[in-house]
DNA sequence: TTGTATGCGTTATCAC
DNA sequence: GTGATAACGCATACAA
């Protein structure tokens, strides 16, 4: 009885007397089946602590009901929010999570998804990595008839379901409420260009300094300068210039650090000398001295948004979907890094 | 060709005229393949777009290669640190992982075993909810020939290996470190007191106390006061104690940070009126105003240590393991909270 | 080295 | 309502 192997539909149908299809059948609420043995076969299966084997039903469905997520990260309050969202839908819908970080990698990001490939998942929700140049390995994805949908961080060139911000729209906001407090030379520290999300918040960057008939400050642009580190870095030149920026709009919180980091280092203090609006509302954005003012994305409704997708647009179709972009509208939170007062 | 189905060994052996069952040894690397064909197989098998099913091999082979993870929250740095230390050694093995979160919820956490029981993972690492009061769903996880291995947040009546830290030897250097500072009436804020890690913090903040020959003050100590909104809630009345303490050692980063919030509300400052000790040191411990001195568990390692137990001691073993308990050692981080100059 | 046969546990189809 | 049967894709014991 109680031997080394679980037990399964066989177990239970040999204890009724009954056959192993039906067992399936009243397991699954199939219509066929009566109230009364139903529960005779539930309460005989957990009896035998039968537990349900998904490999098998994978299998034979041809289907896993799991959804497959690579973020960069998943200690980013963005992405870890966004899973959230996610987890919420999927739970609801009886499907499960497999989550994979590509911290940033590209090559992470192809084993990644390779892995969810294995898996048979029945969709990938990606948001792609810093490194990532080319879709080669989303198309991989769908030539395995896994749909993709991407969030956030976007590819250009692959078409998908697209979950984003209101990237343009909020940076020009952003920016223009820096305008608003005085500063006037106002620097941009970016993303992979590559990545449509963060052209736009140049874009919009840019659309606010024009705007105010402001020169545009190309000298003043950096791009690729996701990290703390980089941020750092990125932001260091440009504060030992003799004419430096007096404010800087930063597309990521983790960035943002950096530049504090920098200012710190050369005695420039922030919002009075240098204003400082950066992008996510991690955590820490409330925390740090002077407190940074961000960019909430709503995230958890991102999150929900892209597993939403999924199940009104391609659970049971028999397509590939057609490819829509859903905008998210985010928010600014402004705190003390941008206020001159 | 191009069909609307996957492409399965089958298709790989009638294309080199072989069979399937040699295609799947020359896949697997076995022995008894010659390097030619099998060089031959992977070629064929790529050109096909083949990808290797897991359902499939999972099934025959009655194991998935994949690990499962419970964690309260993937969003804390502690947790998110153990798990990449995981991922590192699952990776190395070819496993892969499914991750869940509890959101410190014990039925959420039940539900979460429950999932990975039907996926079959072939070990469990858990790291318990808050709200997780008895060790049934575990053993759930054991009557299914499912391992678990338990990481920082251990229930003690259920046994298992497991991965944990010098929490009271921490704890009381900690302690004795505010002493030195010349704090004398430290209050303590605990965890749920059925989980070991918690009492143990305990433990070793008494121990300082009384090796101080200081009165332990039982009416500052106050269990059950995790997250950072129940850590304000559980400082504020000690704070407005006439006779309030004049420094805390806190279980958690995020209740110190509600021990900041009380005292920010009521005026009094830290470190010179209050001392403050946290415990992970998260993102942000270095990030707040003072600087938040805390407890740096080594999460990466220990992640990486409840890994290594599983393909070391469980990993191809007939048995159910023996059960022991590993030590990470942890590492305090003094900063600016508890420094009194 | 190579191939054959079998079964992992489930579900869908069809027949009763 | 109920049950027999086949098939999902793979890996292994065994035979050749």
């Amino acid at each position: 009885m109680n031997s080394r192997k679980r037990a399964t539909i066989y177990d239970v149908a040999k204890e009724l007397g009954i056959s192993p299809s039906y067992v399936s059948k009243a397991l699954n609420n199939h219509p066929s089946v009566g109230d009364l043995i139903r529960r005779r076969v539930k309460e005989k299966a957990d009896q035998l602590n039968y537990k349900h084997n998904s490999h098998a039903a994978n299998l034979r469905r041809g289907q896993s009901r799991t959804i497959g997520v690579v973020v960069p990260h998943i200690n980013q309050s963005f992405f870890s929010d966004a899973i959230s969202g996610i987890e919420e839908v999927c739970f609801a819908r009886n499907h499960s999570l497999v989550i994979c970080q590509s911290h940033e990698s590209y090559e992470k990001e192809g084993k990644a998804i390779e892995t969810l490939i294995h898996q048979n998942v029945d969709c990938i929700l990606i948001s792609n990595a810093e490194e990532t140049i080319s879709a080669h390995h989303l198309r991989q994805a769908n030539k395995n008839k896994i749909p993709v949908i991407q969030f956030d961080r976007c590819l250009d060139d692959f078409d998908s379901f697209k979950v984003v911000n209101d990237n343009k729209a909020v940076s020009y906001e952003a920016v223009r409420s820096l305008i608003r407090e005085g500063y006037r030379n106002i620097a941009f520290l970016g993303g992979p260009s590559r990545v449509k999300t963060f052209q736009e918040r140049k874009e919009g960057f840019i659309a606010a300094i024009d705007e105010a008939n402001l020169p545009i400050p190309y000298n003043f642009i950096v791009e690729n300068a996701l990290s703390r580190e980089r941020g750092r870095q990125a932001a260091m030149p440009l504060l030992k210039l003799p004419n430096r920026p007096d404010a800087i709009f930063s597309v990521s919180d983790y960035q943002s650090l950096g530049v504090m980091d920098a200012a710190a280092v050369l005695g420039i203090s922030i919002p009075s000398d240098l204003g400082l609006f950066g992008f996510a509302d991690e955590t820490f954005a409330q925390l740090v001295t002077p407190s940074l003012s961000t960019i909430d994305q709503h995230s958890v409704e991102l999150g929900r948004k892209a597993a939403e997708l999924y199940f009104q647009h391609i659970y049971q179709q028999e397509q590939m979907p057609e490819t829509e972009t859903i905008v998210i509208a985010s928010e600014m939170r402004i705190r003390q890094s941008s206020r001159r007062q």
